[in-house]
DNA sequence: CTTACATACATAGCTCGTCTATACATAGAA
DNA sequence: TTCTATGTATAGACGAGCTATGTATGTAAG
């Protein structure tokens, strides 16, 4: 992830990132990682180490499908959500706001003083 | 984690976690796991084999600090944060924030109809 | 009394997601 | 033609958190 956020906090919210961004519509490899670096303003840089294998996962638990496209000089592998992939995605989301809430109040409690999210 | 959330969505978090509970006044290894198990209503439980090297690791980094204390028939170490612990633990609580921030957005930006946080 | 459980700390070894490094190939710009 | 951006891919290293196990004491139940 280059710069930016430090490696591990990436864990375990990767793959919810990348279900998310192919919600909307079905993407290539370099597309997610564009989409994904342009919304978090370059702070979260997947490399193609990381993504691919990320995808082929994905791919193996039945949670995105993919297709080629020869048909362009560029060779592009195209993925979508599977029927699985939303449910998982809805799943993951839910388990992320719960999450942050519990961090949120760990914090809260013991630290109000903190400064808050902008 | 037993039960709860998914194994990898603490790591990274689980520094920041530990940190914040040591902030209000030092704690023992056990009473740790045991604050963070009841603020997080049971679905954070970190094990001794998570706790401890996480200890150790947080030490070896001049984090914390330790103490045994063995007045008593339980011999127990006491840790605290030291001033770069203190450093670390507000700029962590920062880069979390600034994390769930640019997470919220993403998934916001293509999944408008999602269930939001509570 | 002795059995059981909560307390209290510790380490060895495994898993597996992410990273680095490397590889190959095309399109477009300098 | 040389450099950059595009586009996908794999091998190997790294390391945090997990499981399993070990040791030992205080306390309550039977």
């Amino acid at each position: 992830m280059s710069d930016g956020f430090q490696r591990d906090l990436l864990r375990g919210s990767l793959d919810l990132m990348v279900l998310s961004v192919l919600a909307d519509e079905p993407q290539y490899g370099y597309s997610i990682q564009k989409q994904i670096r342009d919304v978090s303003q370059g702070r979260v840089d997947l490399k193609a180490g990381t993504l691919y294998p990320l995808l082929h996962r994905l791919e193996a638990d039945k949670l995105i499908r993919s297709k080629w496209d020869d048909s362009t000089g560029r060779r592009r592998k195209w993925y979508e959500l599977t029927k699985a992939g939303q449910k998982r995605l809805h799943a993951q989301a839910q388990e992320w706001h719960s999450y942050v809430e519990c961090i949120g109040q760990l914090l809260t409690l013991v630290l109000p003083t903190l400064p808050k999210p902008a």
